[in-house]
RNA sequence: GGCCCCAUCGUUUAGCGGCCUAGGACGCCGCCCUUUCACGGCGGUAGCACGGGUUCGAAUCCCGUUGGGGUCACCA
């Protein structure tokens, strides 16, 4: 092997693009990970490219299936498929690491035979001790000690019942690469060290199977998170050993995704609520809006454009124009989007997906009867522009749902009760009773009341239609209010009408 | 501390040497529409971190400073 010998990069482009989404499943699925997959599946639609999906579980103390099932979840949730991978199979399977241990011990001891990797005795202890007697910061850890151990060392070791970790040895020369989103990046010599790849149980790490798997399985562009930037040179230092003994011929193209950031100057920590996936899509997200915001973080469709769809977004995407700087999650700005997202909607296909919250609310029963879904497709209409999260849908449609002996007046409603509120009422109930059911449409109920009580009684719309919105949904807020009492109908409404009118 | 990354309105983003007295969106503030709240429409607020270069010309290129962030595990 030299260590000077040049890199062969991947060319590939079109439908050569092999781009993976390899999560490891600890924890619920993090909005930066989703951001993750995102870029690279839409880099695959682009390109008409592969998209796989490979698990990383080689962290028994850490991974659950729970995790994993949770993250093809939200993978199916937002419209990310793969083509390759968990779940779908492929010419690579199987495609979670935990499967493959045979394929890695077979790797790893050619590694061994070829002489990029050795063993290596030093405990951290040592290496701290060796650091602290040379006079160089610990942080600077392994200092490639074990590099050139004699037989007769090794030996000793094990005589003493030690085992060795196995080390790949780094080439001592600077390591560029050409950062699809930032450019060119050299680490130089001696900033990286021997790193560890098997521990000395024989159990393969991360810095083996990753890059590993992503040779096996021919992925020609690495999209990752910016925290793994740092790590970029050891693994074209593996890549260099894994084309040297013939398991590929070539490094892929890296680009390494900016942070997504939460409040203060931090990344978005996987302990704010903020950060969890689902923790949105309960307040109400839908996933056409979850998905346009997480792609305005860091790259943009067109200078006068936020709000666009998925295929839109495919259309248009190039790593190559994703921003270098983190981003910050706004979660004011992601509702706009996720509102007009939900104004974009069928009125049908939005009426069925406000059923879950409605049901989680206890608004409805499980399944909805013949009559609520008659009254939420007749309210629908009224309330689509006045959500912009699918979980306000509960408070803004309940009082259509509830009986008048079970309708509940907020406090800041009653406060906003005039001293005439019976006259007002009663004008109302009297205005209305003259209308013939078969009438009773919004646009007849509005003439009836601006006649008895704008005209009739003299009062400012604000202050006579005010009293009659609490009394018929039981809050400041509702939707349309003659529309309101058409849905509701006749009957009902002068109901509540004179239940307030009694309440005093 | 070593190494690496980043730097345009409060936030996000357009800008890839002259189209920029810097554009959009969210937020915020007015006004209009209006039966409340929304939606929609109109208008406003606010930014190229700093210092050197290069150039006829720099937000755009180069260097430095400052400020942020990440990474230095036998986790991933």
């Amino acid at each position: 092997m030299s260590a000077t010998s040049p890199h062969p990069f991947s060319s590939a482009t079109g439908s050569d693009v092999r781009v993976r989404f390899c999560p490891s499943p600890t924890g619920t699925p993090h909005v930066g990970l989703v951001r993750t997959a995102l870029f690279n599946w839409a880099y695959a639609r682009h390109t008409g490219g592969t998209m796989v999906f490979r698990i990383e579980d080689t962290d028994a103390a850490r991974d659950s299936e729970e995790s994993f099932e949770q993250i093809v979840d939200a993978l199916t949730w937002l419209g990310l498929d793969w083509d390759e991978g968990v779940g779908v199979g492929g010419p690579h399977a199987p495609y979670r690491q935990s499967e493959r241990y045979d394929i890695y011990r077979e790797i790893i001891q050619t590694l061994q035979d070829a002489g990029h990797v050795y063993e290596s005795f030093s405990s951290a202890e040592e290496i701290d001790a060796r650091n602290e007697a040379a006079g160089r910061a610990k942080q600077l850890g392994y200092d490639n000690g074990d590099r050139d151990l004699t037989d007769a060392q090794k030996a000793a070791f094990r005589a003493e019942g030690r085992q060795p970790a196995l080390r790949l040895r780094v080439p001592d020369d600077d390591l560029s690469f050409d950062d699809l989103v930032r450019g060119e990046i050299t680490f130089p010599a001696g900033s990286f060290t021997d790193f560890v790849i098997v521990r000395p149980n024989g159990h393969p790490l991360y810095t083996l199977v990753n890059p590993l798997d992503d040779a096996l399985m021919g992925i020609t562009h690495v999209l990752r998170g910016e925290d793994l930037l740092s790590s970029t040179p050891r693994q074209i230092a593996l890549y260099h050993a894994l084309i040297d003994i013939g398991v590929t011929t070539f490094v892929p193209r890296f680009g390494h995704l900016p942070y997504v950031m939460g409040d203060g100057n931090k990344k978005l920590s996987k302990r704010d609520p903020e950060s969890n996936l689902f923790h949105h899509r309960d307040r109400g997200f839908i996933p056409e809006g979850l998905v346009n915001y997480l792609a305005l973080l860091g790259w943009s469709l067109a200078p006068d454009r936020d709000v666009f769809s998925l295929d839109e977004m495919v259309a248009a995407f190039d790593v190559e124009d994703v921003l270098p700087n983190p981003a910050r999650f706004d979660l004011k700005k992601a509702e706009s989007i996720n509102g007009d997202h939900i104004r974009l909607l069928a009125v049908d296909d939005f009426a069925a997906r406000m059923v879950p919250y409605l049901e989680a609310a206890g608004v409805v029963t499980v399944p909805l009867d013949d009559g609520q879904l008659e009254t939420l497709a007749a309210v629908a209409p009224l309330v689509q522009t006045r959500m912009a999260l699918l979980g306000e849908a509960p408070d803004l449609v309940g009082p259509f749902f509830v009986t008048t002996e079970a309708l509940t007046y907020t406090d800041d409603a009653l406060a906003t009760l005039p001293d005439n509120v019976g006259l007002v009422l009663n004008g109302a109930i009297n205005a209305l009773e003259e209308i013939p059911l078969s009438e009773w449409a919004h646009d007849a109920i509005q003439t009836a009341l601006a006649t008895a009580l704008v005209d009739g009684l003299g009062l400012k719309p604000r202050i006579a239609y005010g009293p009659l919105r609490v009394a018929v949904a039981g809050r400041k807020v509702s939707p349309p209010l003659f529309e309101s009492m058409e849905i509701l109908g006749k009957e009902e409404t002068i109901a509540r009408l004179a239940k307030l009118v009694n309440r005093r």
